[in-house]
DNA sequence: GCATTAACCACAG
DNA sequence: CTGTGGTTAATGC
């Protein structure tokens, strides 16, 4: 087994930047690095959860089995940490990952882990950093969920993944509609009419996956009024 | 009542 | 896998 250099790693996290070079390679030694294929299942909900993960590079989609359908919990682009919540509050996983582009993981196991956050506080600093921003996000996405329509909802996400994660005004959707539908709590179906209306209205422009978004402000105003 | 919203079904590329 | 049309139920003037 191969174990990771983390001392001379350039996709580190600004976390791992905080430790003492010993504390680097106790970290090295009980990492793996791992790639996972668009499409590939990084981590599975109810199966036993020993590890921390770290991405290096890609987008992963979070996944929890819901009565009806699979909800789509939301996407999580690289850098970021992986599974903190569902691997130090239980030892199962509460919900899945799966990479939807071209992965890079680090797997950390999760005693090591531990040790480091109990060691160095602005390791532990970083992290808790990123975990409050998270529950933020959360729950700024459930109020939008909650109370506007559907219309407001894809707006949201379309605008969130044009700014947050391609940083472009065009990108390829990285989901099929069915996916968008998960995502946004609607029906495929749905998802397809309101892409075609807001095409119409020269919102935005698609061409099967292809999205350019053309009128960034009235988007905007769908989003905040749904 | 009448309009709007959005889900479900069905069927065709 | 997608796009569209018809139908239907819920909700709001």
């Amino acid at each position: 087994m191969k174990t990771s250099s983390c001392a001379s790693c350039l996709l580190r996290s600004k976390a791992v930047d905080n430790l003492a070079e010993q504390e680097l390679s106790v970290l090295g030694e009980s990492c793996v690095e791992a790639v996972f294929e668009k499409g590939e299942t990084i981590f599975k909900q109810d199966a036993l959860s020993s590890n921390i993960i770290y991405l290096q590079t890609g987008l992963v989609k979070l996944l929890v089995k819901g009565p009806q359908r699979t909800q789509i919990l939301r996407l999580k682009k690289a850098p970021c940490y992986l599974g903190v919540p569902t691997t130090m509050g239980d030892k199962i996983n509460h919900y899945s990952a799966v990479a939807i582009e071209r992965t890079t993981a680090c797997f950390i196991d999760i005693n090591t882990f531990k040790e480091l956050i109990r060691i160095n506080p602005d390791f532990s600093y970083e992290i808790i950093i990123e975990l409050c921003r998270n529950e933020l996000e959360q729950f700024n996405r459930c109020v939008k969920l909650v109370q506007n329509q559907v219309f407001g909802r894809l707006a949201t996400h379309l605008l969130d993944l044009s700014t947050h994660i391609y940083q472009s005004d065009q990108f390829d959707l990285p989901l099929n509609r069915s996916e968008i539908a998960d995502l946004v709590c609607s029906s495929r179906e749905t998802v397809s009419r309101l892409l075609s209306d807001l095409a119409k209205e020269e919102i935005i422009k698609v061409d099967g996956k292809h999205l350019e978004i053309l009128d960034k402000n009235r988007l905007q105003q769908i989003s905040e009024k749904g």
